[in-house]
DNA sequence: GCGGTAATACTCGGATAAGTCTTGTCCGAGTCCTTATGG
DNA sequence: CCATAAGGACTCGGACAAGACTTATCCGAGTATTACCGC
């Protein structure tokens, strides 16, 4: 009952990559070494965002990743899902069904009881995710930087962002 | 990111076991044989919910498990949190802390505002499940039960059950 | 000088190992009941 | 016949393997640049 580091890495990659002006991209390299991070592993965090259609990949040489729609549509729930997986955390097996009591098939029209409540409790964690979208998270690191970290951080992407077009 | 099956298995048990009677107690085989379940590997959460203080664990001849405090008192998160653990499933790393941009020490008084929301998420997720208690279980299980069943259980309780004292 | 082409350097993408956690299993520790024995 | 104590059977508890998933890594596929060659 954890998540991956890759979500996280995941997260911050796309707070970064929301800076990027437009059509500019970054490459998986250059956003391991700005974040800290193993160039290896987050490449495949990166893959997984790009077949979900959060990030759009180029090829070739000044190539890189860059945000495949506004960061206005993307939530942390989606950054989640597609690293992650959609796959509830709870799985029922369908325990009532099994033993010397178990329910008869005419019984269980309705979902277990068990599995309704964290049914439900797993989609208010969903909704308070979706809740949260990359501009907001941008504002809140951003309120919380110092004017020169921020300057640093301006400068950075300028010298190693590849400017497509 | 998933839930392990302890706590589906722990929670079908819970509800089991409030179904007993004021200091009866079942065998831990007892209960595997009514859920149809593996006895070794449901022994193990309910060793893990007895140390977390959900069930009494009675030893020796007539022996066998039943809940420690009244069923209003024992919630999903409770049995959740005995059997998976209550860490939290979005662990912070620090990430804004390391690479060439990285936050100073003093920019780092507030929480990281990913982490920040996975925790809000995560709040809201517990206190769902806080909310969810045994005696609601058990009732909406028997609201979909047919009466032959009910009394079969009834009847299986009474011959398995250690009525101690 | 200019256009076309082939080589090249750089990037992503999927397939491939190592580590850690969940899952599954076993045998020893502890407790109560039963039974035998002596008074 | 009753009390007591020893033995045995049954239960939980923690320590011990197997499998699955996360984590980590590599090399091949693809593309834009660039250099070179022919015209």
């Amino acid at each position: 009952m954890k998540i991956g580091k890759g979500v996280e890495w995941s997260a911050h990659t796309c707070a970064l990559l929301a800076l990027l002006p437009e059509g500019a991209a970054l490459a998986g390299e250059a956003l391991a070494e700005f974040l800290g991070l193993q160039p290896t592993y987050l490449a495949k965090q990166l893959q997984a965002m790009s077949r979900a259609g959060i990030v759009k990949a180029k090829r070739g040489v000044s190539g890189g990743y860059r945000l495949a729609r506004p960061a206005e549509d993307i939530s942390l729930w989606d950054i989640t899902a597609a690293v992650e997986g959609a796959m509830p955390l709870f799985r029922c097996t369908e325990v009532r069904r099994a033993g010397p009591c178990g329910a008869a098939a005419a019984e269980c029209k309705r979902p277990c009881a068990i599995a309704a409540a964290f049914r439900t409790a797993e989609s208010g964690y969903r909704e308070a995710l979706s809740t949260v979208r990359l501009p907001q998270i941008v504002s809140e690191i951003a309120a919380g930087a110092a004017p020169a970290r921020k300057r640093r951080i301006t400068r950075w992407v300028e010298q190693n962002a590849a400017l497509a077009i």
